[in-house]
DNA sequence: CTGTTAGCGCTTTCAC
DNA sequence: GTGAAAGCGCTAACAG
């Protein structure tokens, strides 16, 4: 069998347009499929033809002529520092999700070192989530020399590109005060890194809430893990096999509540009853567990900012101009810690 | 302050051939860092301009135009289906490490729908860890057109490009072998999941080999956990605090088994002396906590597919042709399982 | 409806 | 040592 093409070399429109006898430029509106658009029409005929040529060639369309000409490479970046942690993937899912239908393709830098890669490589829009200080100069240039930029970061000034904020503090609040209208024993789950982070945030708002209610804060009461699930179970194991055991629980982080659900369910403690358990960021894995999470966070957070970074990807609906969007924190409450009434209350 | 380039557009190497009163080729000569190599010299001087100027302007050279010309895009894409693996992250910190020096981006893919993007998009080479059976044919004609491939799957047939096995079974069967020198009473922590996948290939080597040694297999020494690490951490637990508790276990992962070294030693228990615990993979993890994790797994892998995706891709040195690269599977005999003699026999 | 033609930004001979 | 010019694969005016 004569196959058309097993040369290993890549076939270009111009291959195509020879095979089905008609010019490059038939070929081109055929397959980038601007027909009856704005663009000329072709009659079915040809554009048979043409569609067989470039079959049988095993033709696929160069993206890099592509975007020298028309400017748009179909492409955003995601930058992620931290590509193991949930949140993550859940910018990768949600982007991945309203990116596709719209044909275009998100693609994932892995390295910190976004500076150099967006300084040669192109995409229609690119998510940065997270700017070192020496990086904010960096940023304010590619913006200014046309790179279109959304950038997560609660420091930095909107300044020729988007910046999404996402305050914890008062969220996290919420969330102890929340335990607080049916408890006085609240222990605190929190990674041993938290000092200065952002995890030191959410440590602190427990801090503060216990001192505003006239809550002493006990050592015993603090479970500190290594970062790991595993981790924040044997802590959490560790605080509700207390002689005085918490009644309630705040986990700084979802991943770490679930953890502290399994390890209350373990000790044949009933979560939302026996024991409370809150979590921090709104996962959706929290969301879809049993019983269900309560947690605080922002809300509809990785859809927004799919939705932006398409915006500003396709140009395309009503391309407002760059700023500044500050994400609410809400409180979710569900079955691990639910509302308490004064019949409910633990103390 | 007057800036120069304010405006928002992409400075081209024309606007720096004008501004620096030079050719555009000149430019290129030295932005592409070419001189003194084969190419042409260009005087100091000369080349102070250029660089001046392109530093005024924000100069960043164009990819897509580039690539145009030379046929090469400087990048590699790897498409990853589980990101939140491990391995796929060892995957991308391997490549990274080999990538970056050699001025190669690596980008990652995050669907599963590879088809369709390598279809469009291209890159010197491309890393592909799953193949659907309805993808075969897709994977063909990708090679034969031109598109450089390195395939991770068992099944598919090397076929213009490479294809990188890693059979598991024989691998586990050493593990386990290896805990059957100095006990009889082994555990197996292994997720529920492991039905017919590769997970099953991990349990049976297990069950294999303890009736190879005529040993009856027990149902309360399967833990069965749901494929999280505070689950691993769990289900350990629970072997461990069995009446007459396996003297071993064989967990079928290697997190899987750091959780379990967490849970003995939370019980109190010298793993490496009171128990052994081995894992499979061969991880970074493993190697790097204390005590370190025996483990069975293939060698250096992650490291040598860098090294073949990167040798594709800059076809240097040696572009030998493509073929199958299995890797063996080796036991790497730490402190968290050591070797047994008759005097330190569990039984 | 279809073909001709002029580039996009860049690299790369080949003259000077 | 430097510049003029051709052309990579493709799209988008504009003719016909």
């Amino acid at each position: 069998m004569a196959k058309a093409s097993s040369t290993g070399v890549r076939p270009t429109i111009r291959m195509v347009a020879e095979l089905a006898g008609v010019s490059t430029a038939t070929v081109s509106y055929v397959l980038s499929g601007r027909r009856g658009d704005g663009g000329p029409g072709v009659s079915d005929p040809t554009a048979e033809k043409v569609k067989a040529a470039a079959e049988r060639l095993g033709y696929r369309p160069n993206q890099a002529a592509r975007a020298i000409r028309t400017g748009r490479t179909n492409t955003v970046i995601l930058s992620l520092t931290m590509l193991s942690d949930p949140w993550s993937l859940s910018v990768i899912e949600a982007v991945q999700k309203a990116a596709v239908p719209q044909g275009v393709t998100p693609m994932i830098l892995g390295d910190a070192d976004w500076v150099k890669v967006l300084g040669t490589h192109n995409a229609d829009a690119v998510f940065v989530d997270a700017v070192r200080p020496d990086q904010r100069e960096a940023l304010r240039k590619l913006a200014e020399h046309g790179t279109t930029l959304v950038v997560f970061d609660e420091e930095v000034q909107a300044d020729g590109f988007d910046v999404i904020r996402s305050i914890a503090g008062p969220g996290c609040r919420m969330a102890v005060e929340h335990l607080l209208h049916g408890h006085r024993r609240i222990a605190c789950l929190t990674p041993a890194t938290a000092a200065g982070t952002s995890g030191g945030t959410r440590y602190r708002a427990y801090s503060d809430a216990l001192a505003a209610a006239k809550i002493q804060e006990r050592d015993d009461y603090v479970g500190l893990f290594d970062g790991t699930s595993a981790g924040a179970y044997a802590a959490a194991t560790r605080l509700l096999s207390l002689p005085d055991r918490p009644t309630a629980i705040y986990a700084t982080t979802d991943y770490a509540a679930v953890s502290a659900i399994n390890a209350a369910q373990r000790l044949g403690l009933a979560v939302g009853t026996d024991v409370d358990i809150i979590g921090v960021g709104n996962t959706v894995e929290g969301e879809r567990m049993s019983p269900s999470l309560s947690t605080v966070g922002p809300v509809d957070f990785f859809d927004k900012l799919a939705r932006l970074l398409l915006r500003r990807a396709t140009g395309h609906p009503a391309p407002e101009s760059p700023g500044v969007l500050d994400f609410p924190w809400h409180l979710f409450v569900r079955e691990s810690a639910p509302h308490r009434s004064a019949a409910t209350k633990l103390y």
